[in-house]
DNA sequence: ATAATAATTGCACTTCCATTGCATTGGTTT
DNA sequence: AAACCAATGCAATGGAAGTGCAATTATTAT
């Protein structure tokens, strides 16, 4: 098991209390985050500082981007193994109508996408949304 | 051939010479266009007024909005057909790495996409991104 | 150890898009 | 023509994203 100071010695981000902090709150948490919520965690911390450190994980691919729709940007932890960095990593993404969240389906792949003649896919961004398991019992 | 009175007043949207023009304008873009692109093109008119405008059309199923990952809505008219008031409906859409333009690919049906026991798909939203036809060519 | 250097954090501010309240205009109906 | 309701325009607000700069903290070199 790593611990979260080799977590970032690794990616070659700095280790602070801050970053620390957050990237623990980002591991307890089942689903994606958005900054406010963030915010909301670390009140005593500047919104500024938080959203620095987002990009740095993200940077680093320690965090990825989700965009579910919302309009408003999530993040969440990458798992072992997601190559986030990478282009052609297939993401998939539940989000409830209900109670508003989005978690991340790391084990459902995303099946490939035809597109026309001349187009070229690069990139897929795919969010199912409807009822999580928790709202739907 | 349907008129645009025809289809504003088969949906009971009142006709009048603003929304007639910006169904023009929709109809006549291939692609899906921002609020602002719509601005643009009605300089005289208010900007409260398109976006009420585009409102109106979006529950009327006229129009539907697309969420293309820029973290900008952009909107497009609903094909022949298209059942954007029913949340099954599926709806896949192309976006631009380079132009930034983004088209609806509506002969493109969606694959069905498994989620885990739980949880109940509604509706899925794709975008996939990369080079388009024209920019690849 | 201390000075010099570089990165991180906090504060203030800006920008951009989305949205709403309210007054005014314009079109329908009786 | 009067009354009514919808559509439009103006002004303003709110929220999220992003930036510049000063202050602080950590790292490196002397």
């Amino acid at each position: 098991m790593e611990t979260i100071e080799q977590v970032l010695e690794s990616r070659s981000i700095r280790v602070t209390a801050m970053r620390m902090l957050i990237y623990k709150f980002l591991a307890e948490k089942e689903v994606a985050v958005t900054l406010s919520d963030i915010e909301n965690a670390f009140v005593k911390a500047d919104r500024t500082t938080l959203y620095r450190t987002i990009k740095t994980f993200e940077e680093k691919a320690i965090v990825h981007q989700i965009d579910d729709g919302t309009g408003i940007t999530k993040y969440a932890l990458c798992e072992q193994g997601c190559n986030c960095d990478i282009k052609t990593d297939l993401h998939l993404h539940f989000h409830c109508n209900n109670c508003n969240e989005t978690i991340c389906l790391t084990d459902h792949k995303i099946p490939q996408i035809k597109v026309p003649d001349g187009f070229v896919s690069e990139n897929v961004n795919l969010v199912v949304k409807g009822i999580c398991d928790k709202c739907s019992g």
